[in-house]
DNA sequence: GCGACAG
DNA sequence: ATCTTGTCGC
């Protein structure tokens, strides 16, 4: 898969792509991301935490090693690190109400992020969360934790600036597949613990980096 | 050609 | 993402 190919793909899929506002209740939900780890990254691990919502409490935990096929380029993501996370998600016990990507939704140069992708693969609901802008325009939301501004790309709102904490950087929040904006940021705010990560794509993060100590040293 | 550019 | 300890700021 080259990258012209990886560009028509995304055209395509992203006419399967749904903004529409939540009907079902949500009851779980899960955060996704993944690591590499060999001399040149050749290794990739995916890992999936789901939580019961709103209590924020785990309910499970999954994850997956694979070999790494594509190289990182920006708009790409998916194509890098969605093999391994679908399998992640496939190895949880319950199917997520929803799903926290560490990357964007439609907030993306052909409106199909990550969590776009991969929630029109799986044809589940899914919501951007990235930590930096990869397109789009916005005035700083205010210093409060919630305050958030919108994220405007080609004249259209694709996503909102969100200050996770007081003061820290803000998240860049993004509709990824079944659901609207509001929706998005309201079950990101929902996540919200003590860290400017939303629990579940923290929870991902750290259950990452385990694997990859455990990997690392001599096995038994 | 130059700068931008999720993880 | 990854390489990496202490350290400046709130």
């Amino acid at each position: 898969m080259d990258t012209k190919r990886a560009k028509k793909f995304q055209e395509e899929l992203k006419k399967k792509v749904r903004i529409v506002p939540l009907k079902k209740v949500i009851t779980c939900v899960a955060g996704v991301d993944a690591a590499f780890f060999g001399d040149k990254g050749e290794r990739i691990i995916g890992a999936a935490c789901l939580f019961r919502y709103p209590e924020l409490t785990l309910i499970d935990t999954s994850y997956r090693i694979k070999k790494t096929t594509f190289p990182y380029i920006p708009g790409y993501l998916s194509f890098r690190e969605g093999p391994v996370i679908t399998e992640a998600l496939k190895g949880l016990k319950k199917r997520p109400d929803i799903c926290l990507f560490d990357g964007q939704g439609i907030a993306h140069p052909r409106g199909l992020g990550i969590a776009s992708h991969i929630g029109v693969t799986l044809g589940i609901p899914t919501v951007g969360c990235a930590k930096s802008r990869l397109v789009g325009e916005y005035t700083g939301p205010g210093p409060k934790k919630g305050e958030s501004s919108l994220l405007v790309f080609e004249g259209r709102t694709v996503g909102a600036v969100l200050r996770s904490r007081d003061k820290v950087r803000p998240l860049f929040v993004s509709p990824g597949h079944r659901i609207d904006l509001e929706g998005a940021l309201r079950i990101v705010k929902g996540c919200l613990g003590r860290y400017r990560v939303p629990e579940p794509l923290r929870c991902a993060d750290l259950l990452t980096k385990k694997i990859k100590r455990e990997e690392a040293a001599p096995h038994s």
